[in-house]
DNA sequence: ACAAGAATCGTAAACGTTTACGATTTGCTT
DNA sequence: AAGCAAATCGTAAACGTTTACGATTCTTGT
């Protein structure tokens, strides 16, 4: 409730000098600095937002956008709060504020974007769930708001990006199945215009390519988004002839309903499907153990908010549209859910 | 980037006609008001957030303040953004914005707190993971900024708040199982100070000494926050003398790992352990089906905005320190992790 | 045609902060 | 002691919007 105007009446100094004094300006006598300090602190004074903002014009605030599916559901649901910790872990020592933002579910993404970034409400945005042809990059460009993106796109302007390696999860995941004996490997993906979608499934094709497997297009399954998708799929895969031995995927959730739809069949993973793919903190409930790649997901926060942070300070962003997707580190954990066929 | 002096030029009126014809003020001409929206709608203009905030003394921004326990886990991370959906749809109708804010684990969550407060960020906060003497709250009274709390406490100032019925469920629970047969009940919950914690142990002694059941200390076991919290709770409960033969929950991952630990010991969900409690989508994954509980979350997004709303408009709560812990509809899904004793 | 009231609009102050500019004081050099 | 630069501070404008107040025009009843 404390202005500035209460606290240089207080101090008998004007009120540009206490401006200056809490801005830590050069041109201000170290004594009144700190008398300046100590009576802010003393009566609780905190600088308004909205003042500040409009004097500065800047917000001093960011926003992290999250976009939820047509179901309603996040596929980052468990992702998005480590993420979001790491961001903040390294945008609170620049005083810059994070705040989530979620489209309503009866308003077109597009238009929400449009009334943040018009209202200017915050000095720089970072998107998640970026699509192959994703209209908002080239949009937010455009305004020349800074930002920053949660995987890349067809669309790309420049802009600093980050994307888990999930070209690489594939990469590595056909070479051990390929390992253990394996050739008839699905590839089993959420119905969706993610760019993750296509990335994988590229890698898919080109990894396969590369060890000689031909690529039998019935193998690159959608699944369903609801819950049970993973049990469906698996009716899906044993119908298939031939049929796969080995599946990767994913969404973290699916590997429950594979588990499920496999025990429905009297199969047992592992042992007649070997599954393999990116989860999170739930895959370790799984029995038997599911293998699995796992991501620091607060590393992705901090980077991508180290990342953010020149192009909001006008300098560009030092190495434009630097690919980054192996800096994000993840480790494999080995599970029960490859078997060796030989 | 047009701004309402831009507006105005290009309209050849005055800049105060244009923000009442925005504004939908009585005291400017049809005419004149519908041209100023189609410019403005041309033009592209949306008002700016810090000129209007610093104007009106109202940001029109509600922050809803997310918590996450010692381990960075969030007991409500795949609630939250159902929760925050609900909440925005009605927002949204009365021009009010919703984000929401995550305090940094590095930062104590009550200085957190009062940061957003004193720089008058938010015209309004939803507070949730309410602790039993949850001094947040008489904090927010005292600075006369509305909020709500998804959760009540002992130290309730007659704010609005919502709760899941947790108690209600307790008793449900506890009546079914001892319809089965059952009368070594466990009850498991995280350690924490949460209070919905008190209301569930509170509930448990209650119905059972309802019952004619004597209330076994040993039977009220603290869970690890981490993933195998389930799998060490079964271990701990099988050790038991007597061993119970149901347990209640209320961490919706816990399952998981009960399940898990039930199995390595060889031993079945539903015939060696009753298991009941409160759930989401992900308990329909695990076999044999689980028997939960399941809250229409988005209901309690619109109800606690619905809530918070008349405490805005300097009209006081309708009905204060109501309690509508009933009004939140849940729904039983029966499933086979319930065997009948007899 | 005239006065009174209603309708409509322009003017300017206000919100809380920052900052360019200029004024005053201080300290140093000779 | 005079002069100059550096240090320190006060003044006032500016950010973009809202709104109280007053001024002007329009309408209406006589």
């Amino acid at each position: 409730m404390t202005g500035i105007r209460d606290l240089a009446r207080h101090l008998d100094i004007s009120i540009g000098t206490v401006s200056r004094a809490l801005n830590d300006k050069p041109d201000v006598n170290q004594d009144t600095k700190s008398k300046v300090l100590k009576a802010a602190a003393e009566l609780g004074y905190v600088p308004n937002q909205a003042g500040r903002a409009l004097s500065k014009g800047r917000t001093n605030v960011i926003g992290f956008v999250l976009q939820t599916d047509s179901e309603g559901m996040m596929q980052g649901d468990l992702f998005f709060i480590r993420v979001f910790d790491g961001m903040q872990s390294v945008l609170t020592q620049h005083g810059l504020n994070l705040v989530a933002l979620l489209s309503p579910s009866t308003v077109d993404p597009e238009t929400y974007l449009k009334q943040i970034v018009a209202r200017r409400f915050t000095d720089a945005l970072v998107l998640s769930s970026i699509h192959r042809n994703d209209a908002r990059i080239s949009y937010l460009s455009d305004q020349n708001l800074p930002f920053a993106t949660l995987g890349r796109s067809l669309t790309d302007v420049g802009q600093p990006w980050l994307d888990l390696d999930f070209d690489g999860v594939v990469e590595d995941a056909i070479r051990r199945l390929i390992a253990k004996g394996h050739s008839k490997i699905a590839l089993a993906l959420p119905r969706s215009d993610l760019n993750l979608r296509h990335i994988m499934v590229e890698s898919y094709r080109r990894n396969l390519a590369k060890s000689g497997i031909e690529v039998n297009e019935d193998f690159i399954v959608e699944t369903d988004a609801g819950d049970n998708g993973g049990v469906t799929l698996v009716h899906d895969l044993i119908e298939l002839q031939p049929r796969p031995t080995a599946v990767i995927y994913s969404d973290h959730i699916l590997p429950f309903g594979i588990y499920r739809g496999l025990a429905e069949n009297g199969l047992t993973p592992g042992q007649d499907l070997s599954i393999i793919g990116v989860g999170t903190r739930l895959a370790s409930l799984l029995t038997p153990n599911l293998s699995h790649y796992r991501f620091n997901l607060f590393d992705l926060g901090v980077q991508i908010a180290e990342a953010l942070l020149p192009t909001m300070q006008d300098r560009p962003f030092s190495d434009p549209n630097k690919i980054i997707r192996e800096s994000v580190p993840y480790t494999f954990i080995d599970g029960d859910s490859i078997q060796d066929m030989t």
